[in-house]
DNA sequence: CTGAAAGCGCTAACAT
DNA sequence: ATGTTAGCGCTTTCAG
C-alpha cells in the first residue's frame, strides 16, 4: 500500500459532482435545482454521484449569483410566552408548502436587541420580514424600508405599518373584553398584567380597556404588575394582594392566561364564588385553559391565523402574486368559559 | 425642476459607502469589520456614510468571499414543549458574548423533517450545529459527519454521538427517578406518557425505569398515553382513566410536568389523599409547577446548563480553543415537592 | 495606513 | 439537451 501524502480537505463543490458524473457543472446544477431540460440518463447519474459523495450544495455561493434567497426572517420578543411558538407554527404550516424557509430570531422585548436582530437577518438578504409588533424606533423602521423586501408586521395593527400588517387590533380588544365585562354587570373591576413598559401590545389592550370604561363613567378600580417568575405564581400572589388591598373588586382581567390561571386556582382554593362573587378572565385563548378545574374566560386573538396570513403574504410577493401593501385584521372573540357570565344566557 | 428618469432601484453595495465617502472599497470593508489599522479620521467619514446611507452590508458575499458564517444552527424538535425554549435561552445567552448567532430550525418529532433541515441549515455551511438528541437516521448521521462542522447533539448522552455531546442520561434519570419512589415505598406505580414512538428520549426514560423496578422484580403497573391536545387536560384524563381500571396504584409517574400538573389537580379535586394515599411525580422542572396548589415532584434535567455547555462547546470550537469532541453529562436532579416524599425526612 | 487584483462557488444568459 | 462565459459583492493577498 502505497504512502501518498493525503490532501488536505477542501469543501466539496459543484465540480466534484461534475467530475464524479462526468457531466459539466452546470448540468449537475441543472439536475440540483430541478431547472431547465435534462435527460433522464444524465439527471439520475447525476443525482446518484451528489447522494454518493453526501454533497450539501452551497447556498451562500447561489444566493450571490442568484440574488434569491428562500429564507423568511422570523422576528419575535420572546419564545416562552406561548403565542409565539403558536404564531410560529401558523407561518410554517404556510411556508411548508412553497420552498421558503423560516429562520427566528428573538428579541427578549428589547429595541437594542431587535435592531441588532434585524440587521444581522437583513445582511442575509431574506425573502421577506415577519416581525412581531407594530412599534419600532427609528433606526429599525429605516432598516425595514430601506431594505426593499417585503414586510409583514403582525399581531398589532393600531398604528402606521412600514409595509403589510397582520393581526387583531389590541385596542379594539381591549374595548371588546371591557364591553363583555360589563354586558354581566361587573363594576369594581381589577387589573392584572406584566410590568413590561416595552410591550405595547399589552398597554394599548389596557388602554382601549380603561376608554370604554371611561365612557361609562368608569374607571379601573385597582392594578397589579409582576416581572418575571412563574407566571401561574405570580397570578396567585397578585390576586391575593389586589384582593386583600380591596375586597370589593368583582371582576379580575389578566393580561394572560397563565397568570389568569394562577388567580383562578387561588380562588378556587379560597372557595370565592365564581364568577357569582367575583369573575375572571384571561386573555390569549390558550389551550392550557382546557385542563383548569373551571374554564377561565379568555380570549382568542388568531393567532395560528395571524401566522398564516403573515406567511401567505411573504409567499404572495416572492412569487409575484402580491404587490401591494396588505392590511389584515383579525377579529378577536371572547370565549365565555364559567368565570365570565354572571346569567345564564 | 428637470425631470430626469429615476434609476432602477439596485441594492446597495460597499462601492457606495466608497463612492460617498471618497475612500477605496477595501478601506471602507475594513472598517466596517473593525479591521487592520485605519486612520481615525477615515473610519469616522466611512461610519457616517454607511449610516447615512442606511446601508446593511451582504453577509452572502462576505461569507462567500471569507468561507466564515457567524450562524450557529440549533435544531429542536418543537418549541411547544417547554423545555426547547429553555435550552435556547442557555444557548444565546452564550452566543450573546461572542459574533455568533443561533438560527433555529423545527422539526416536529419528524425524522424526515430533521433531513430536511439538516440539509436546509449546512447549505448555509454554518459554524456549529446544536441539535436535540442523539438518534438520526443514516442520512443525517452521514450529513452531520462529511460536513466537518462542530455538532453538538444535546439533551441525551446514551448513545453513538456524531461529535460531541451534552445533557442528561435519560436512562440514568429513569432510574433516579424509579429509585427516588420505590425508596418512599411505593409499589405499584403507574407510568403516562406521550404517544410518541419517536420521543426517543422519554423512551429511553422509561426504559431506564422499568429496569431499575425490574431489578427488584417489579413492573409498571399499568400505562397510559395520549398524543395531541391540551396537556393539561390529558393528564386530567389519563389520570381518571388508569385510576378508573386500576384503583390499586399508589403512584403515577408522567411524562412530562404539564400532564402532570393535570393529574394533580385532578386528584385534588377528587381529594384523593396526596401523597399518602398516591405519590405523584412529573418531569422536566418546569417553572410552571410553582404556582400549582401542592408542588408536584419533578426531575431538573439541567436545561440552561445543557445550552450553556453546547454553545460554549460550538464556540470554543469556533475560536480554536477547543480542537477535541467532548462529552459533557449533566446531573439531574429530583425535586420531591409535595407529591414525591412519604416520610418526613 | 491604503489600494489593486484575484477569486470564493455558484447561476444567468448565451451559445451550440 | 448540454456547455461556456461572465459576473454576484465581498475579502484575501500582496503591493505600495
Amino acid at each position: 500500500m502505497t504512502d501518498r501524502p493525503i490532501p488536505p480537505r477542501r469543501p466539496m463543490t459543484l465540480r466534484d459532482v461534475s467530475e464524479a458524473s462526468g457531466v459539466s457543472e452546470m448540468t449537475v446544477s441543472r439536475v440540483l435545482r430541478n431547472r431547465g431540460d435534462v435527460s433522464q440518463t444524465t439527471r439520475e447519474r447525476v443525482l446518484e454521484a451528489a447522494k454518493d459523495l453526501g454533497y450539501v450544495p452551497n447556498k451562500i455561493a447561489g444566493a450571490l449569483a442568484s440574488s434569491r434567497v428562500n429564507l423568511v426572517a422570523v422576528i419575535i420578543p420572546s419564545l416562552s410566552n406561548m403565542v409565539f411558538p403558536d404564531v410560529l407554527g401558523g407561518i410554517t404550516e404556510v411556508l411548508d408548502e412553497t420552498h421558503l424557509q423560516p429562520v427566528v430570531g428573538v428579541t427578549n422585548y428589547r429595541p437594542e436587541r431587535e435592531e441588532k436582530v434585524i440587521y444581522e437577518m437583513l445582511s442575509w438578504r431574506p425573502s421577506g420580514i415577519i416581525i412581531a409588533g407594530i412599534e419600532h424606533n427609528d433606526a429599525c423602521r429605516k432598516m425595514l424600508t430601506a431594505a426593499d423586501v417585503p414586510v409583514v408586521e403582525i399581531m398589532d395593527v393600531d398604528g402606521d405599518p412600514v409595509d403589510s400588517v397582520v393581526g387583531i387590533s389590541q385596542r379594539r380588544a381591549g374595548r371588546t373584553m371591557a364591553e363583555a365585562i360589563l354586558k354581566q354587570g361587573f363594576e369594581q373591576i381589577g387589573f392584572l398584567g406584566t410590568q413590561m413598559p416595552l410591550d405595547h401590545r399589552a398597554r394599548k389592550r389596557f388602554e382601549g380597556f380603561t376608554e370604554t370604561l371611561a365612557r361609562r363613567g368608569m374607571e379601573v378600580a385597582d392594578q397589579e404588575f409582576y416581572a418575571g417568575g412563574s407566571a401561574l405564581k405570580k397570578g396567585r400572589e397578585m390576586t391575593e394582594t389586589i384582593l386583600g388591598r380591596n375586597p370589593d373588586l368583582d371582576f379580575l382581567w389578566y393580561s394572560n392566561d397563565m397568570i389568569g390561571a394562577g388567580g383562578l386556582l387561588w380562588c378556587l382554593e379560597q372557595g370565592i364564588d365564581i364568577p357569582g362573587r367575583l369573575g375572571l378572565a384571561g386573555f390569549n385563548g390558550t389551550e392550557l385553559l382546557d385542563g383548569l378545574p373551571r374554564k377561565l374566560a379568555t380570549m382568542d386573538a388568531g393567532r395560528r391565523e395571524t401566522g398564516r396570513e403573515a406567511a401567505k403574504i411573504i409567499a404572495g410577493r416572492a412569487d409575484g402574486t402580491l404587490t401591494e401593501p396588505k392590511r389584515v385584521e383579525i377579529e378577536p372573540t371572547v370565549a365565555f368559559g364559567d368565570t365570565l357570565r354572571r346569567y345564564k344566557p
